[in-house]
DNA sequence: ACCTGAACACCGTTCAAGT
DNA sequence: ACCTGAACACCGTTCAAGT
């Protein structure tokens, strides 16, 4: 029934409001996540988060933003360990970004989702796109390795990504067919390689 | 300042409720959607929704099942005013999904929240599958027209069904890189086309 | 600069009571 | 069966005041 002593002075307020928040959001789900209650948690006054995130929203856009940083750096460091053909990086990075979107269902919605302050949503979309990039940088590799389809790289890029993306999305919300489970992943980059692989001889 | 005067037989609150969501799920954003907003609008009193939906989470999961509904309803009408090769259904099929996401951002959103009830889920999951069946249905046309490769149709559906899914989810979000509003969405379905196309002469 | 405590206007949910 | 009105325990946000 007591609450917790508040000391004044809390290490580094902003940290310890997104740490715990993600852990919330994992545990009991987005509509779980007050404001109030992470600060009770933490045992600040249920004012001061606001010097840190001018409102909610904003703490929301953070933890986004921190989403995508993350992903990013899972991405950079999961090509680093394997193989130069394209086939592997592909899979590689296919199965760390439906790892990830799988790992942090609760995370990637809010990474994606369409509510968003408009300031902070520009910049989530620039951290969006970076992370697309990594994905059109893979393809523009494929290219120069003779191992993806000539043309422009990002429009042969895209539709590589979003199927990814579609995947993983499906996978985090639940969504996927029973059927996928077993063989989903494999026919998708399958099916990505198929659409990806150079012509075998005209033009 | 005069709350409107409150009819005791609302003719099917139900549905004024759910229409009266969707409005301002549409205009004003998911955040902003509260029973007590609602029910004021409506003319009822606070507590009247609970006898419709016990909890704001069941009218959430409603709104959700019934976008799936429109969508599958949107995507035979649009399969029914087309010709029957497989690359024009197919096409019409794309963009009438990633009109309707566009046109229906925060309800596809909601579609495919990971927050559900999870009675309700299982039911959202169901719908959705019945959805991706749609397309699934439009694979097996396609195969016996010999226009699409050879293969369990689930599994090579699942992959056009996750890339358009990637590609509408995205757009209903803003999180499209730029470059994509020109020819993405035809470089999505040219690069489905090109995975989804028979096999030249091999086995 | 950073935080507190009180205050305000809202919520969702429940429940006896009304028709 | 369907709804009301009051009550409860919570919210997010703001703001003077404290250190």
């Amino acid at each position: 029934m007591q609450t917790r002593p508040r000391r004044y002075h809390h290490g580094d307020l902003r940290a310890a409001l997104l740490t715990r928040a993600e852990q919330t959001l994992r545990e009991k789900g987005p509509a779980a996540l007050s404001l109030r209650e992470l600060a009770r948690d933490i045992g600040v006054s249920h004012a001061a988060p606001s010097r840190h995130f001018k409102d909610k929203q904003a703490l929301l856009d953070a933890l986004a933003l921190n989403g995508f940083e993350r992903l990013g750096e899972l991405m950079t460091e999961c090509q680093a360990r394997v193989g130069e053909s394209f086939a592997e990086r592909l899979d590689a990075m296919a199965r760390a970004y439906v790892g990830f979107a799988t790992a942090n269902a609760a995370l990637l919605d809010l990474m994606y989702s369409v509510k968003h302050n408009p300031e902070a949503s520009q910049e989530l979309r620039s951290a969006a796109q970076r992370w697309s990039e990594q994905i059109v940088q893979l393809i523009g590799e494929g290219q120069r390795r003779g191992e993806v389809r000539q043309g422009p790289v990002e429009r042969v890029g895209l539709p590589v990504f979003t199927t990814l993306h579609g995947y993983a999305s499906l996978a985090a919300s639940g969504m996927l067919p029973p059927e996928a489970t077993e063989h989903g992943l494999d026919d998708v980059i399958a099916s990505i390689l198929r659409g990806c692989a150079p012509e075998p001889a005209s033009s």
